[in-house]
Formats: structure tokens, C-alpha cells, sequence
DNA sequence: GACCAGGTCCTTG
DNA sequence: CAAGGACATGGT
């Protein structure tokens, strides 16, 4: 990891900053930011809200209701996000490690991060990504969470590195703040989808800083 | 109609 | 390990 992306990752986070100010996201309780989380991959966040007003309208929004649910009944409900049949094995399966492993949100927020982290991976269909976006979002952990728009915009600022390895340049970087984490990557988003329209963009106020 | 979306898993070489 | 395919609906 070279000091220049260390700099550049400063920057960006300067910049980001001035630029959009405060952004309100995700506001929502544990287990939302868990069904979320996995309802949001490689799907529009849209999709995602849909889907969480229908599996509220059907009283199936929490990790309890997700244990004893029916799979056709999960698999109607977000089927509007694409690849339902999975994700809804993915929510029962989350839904498990909560019930059964744990015995409910609420005392999973007692397990350390790391400990939390790992055990969140063991979980099939929860991979990095999710797994910090939970611990993030949904238990108030400082890990900086790393998606496809975060690896956009700093290919742009020509730093090339493995997702593992960006995540920890940002929690190098930044102070230790969970807000701070959570508006940056909130920053990355909101950025990448207004700003570098291409998955590869080299005409961006982030590719200027490549000199 | 083509292409893409806030990933992850499984299979091959 | 890296690369390639599968999963699937909805918006532009």
C-alpha cells in the first residue's frame, strides 16, 4: 500500500465532502439493514426499497418472522429484486445464524467486531461486501464497507488494488468515526453514480487527480 | 432489444 | 489463485 494512494484517499474523502455535505442513508433498524443488505446485491436500491415495503405490508421484515416463513411466501415478496429464488434462501439463511445461533439481533450486538465479522461470513450468500454493510450500517462497527462503486472511483484515481486492500486504506485514513465511515461511502455512491456514468471513467474531477 | 444494477458461489484450468 | 458462468427482475 503506497503513500500516494493513502494521499489520494484523503483527497477524495476532502472532496467528497465539500461536495455533498450531509447525506441521510440507510436509517433503519438491525434487521432491515440486514434483509437490505443482501436484497442489494447487484440490484438497484429502488428495487430494494420495494421490496422491503412488501415484505413489511407482510409482516415478514424481521430476521424472527424470516426464520419461520414460508420460502415461496419470502420468494413472492422480493422477487422484484432479481435472483429471488437465492435471495431468499440467503434471507433464511442469515435468518438462521440470528435465531439459532444467536437467539436474536439484540445479543449479537454484545459480540465483538471481528468475532461478529467472521461469523457473519460463514453464512452462504454473505460475502465482504454484505458482511460490512451489516456491521456498519446495521451494528454500529467503524468497518468502511467496499463496493463497486468505491473500486470505480479510485480505479479512476488510478489506486488499483484488491477489495481487502482498499478497504483497509480507508480505515488507515479515516479517524476512527463511525459517521465519518458511513457518509463517506455514502459519498463514493452518490459520486460514481452521478459522475462516472461508464463503469471506466478517465474524464472525472477524481481521474484530474492522476495528474 | 441490449445492457446494467451498492455480489456471491461454484466450477475449471 | 484467476477467470467464467449462474442467479433473474426492472429500469433506461
Amino acid at each position: 500500500m503506497s503513500g500516494s494512494s493513502s494521499i489520494k484517499v484523503g483527497t477524495i474523502v476532502d472532496l467528497l465532502a465539500n461536495r455533498f455535505g450531509v447525506i441521510r442513508w440507510w436509517a433503519w433498524d438491525t434487521d432491515e439493514v440486514m434483509i437490505g443488505a443482501i436484497l442489494t446485491q447487484q440490484t438497484r436500491w429502488e428495487n430494494v426499497e420495494t421490496a422491503i415495503s412488501r415484505l413489511k405490508a407482510d409482516r415478514l421484515a424481521t430476521m424472527a418472522a424470516i426464520h419461520a416463513a414460508n420460502v415461496a411466501d419470502l420468494e413472492e415478496a422480493v422477487r422484484c429484486t432479481g435472483f429471488f429464488r437465492i435471495k431468499a434462501r440467503r434471507l433464511k439463511a442469515l435468518a438462521a445464524l440470528v435465531m439459532d445461533t444467536y437467539g436474536g439481533v439484540e445479543q449479537m450486538a454484545a459480540i465483538p467486531t471481528g468475532k461478529l465479522r467472521a461469523s457473519l461470513l460463514t453464512v452462504n450468500g454473505i460475502g465482504e461486501e454484505t458482511a460490512d454493510s451489516i456491521l456498519c450500517y446495521g451494528f454500529s462497527r467503524t468497518c468502511f464497507v467496499v463496493d463497486a462503486y468505491t473500486d470505480r472511483i479510485l480505479h479512476c484515481a488510478g489506486v488499483r488494488e484488491k477489495p481487502s486492500a482498499i478497504k483497509d486504506l480507508f480505515e488507515t485514513v479515516l479517524p476512527v468515526d463511525l459517521i465519518l465511515y458511513r457518509q463517506t461511502h455514502a459519498h463514493i455512491v452518490e459520486y460514481s453514480k452521478r459522475c462516472c456514468q461508464k463503469k471506466r471513467c478517465d474524464e472525472c474531477q477524481i481521474a484530474s487527480l492522476n495528474g
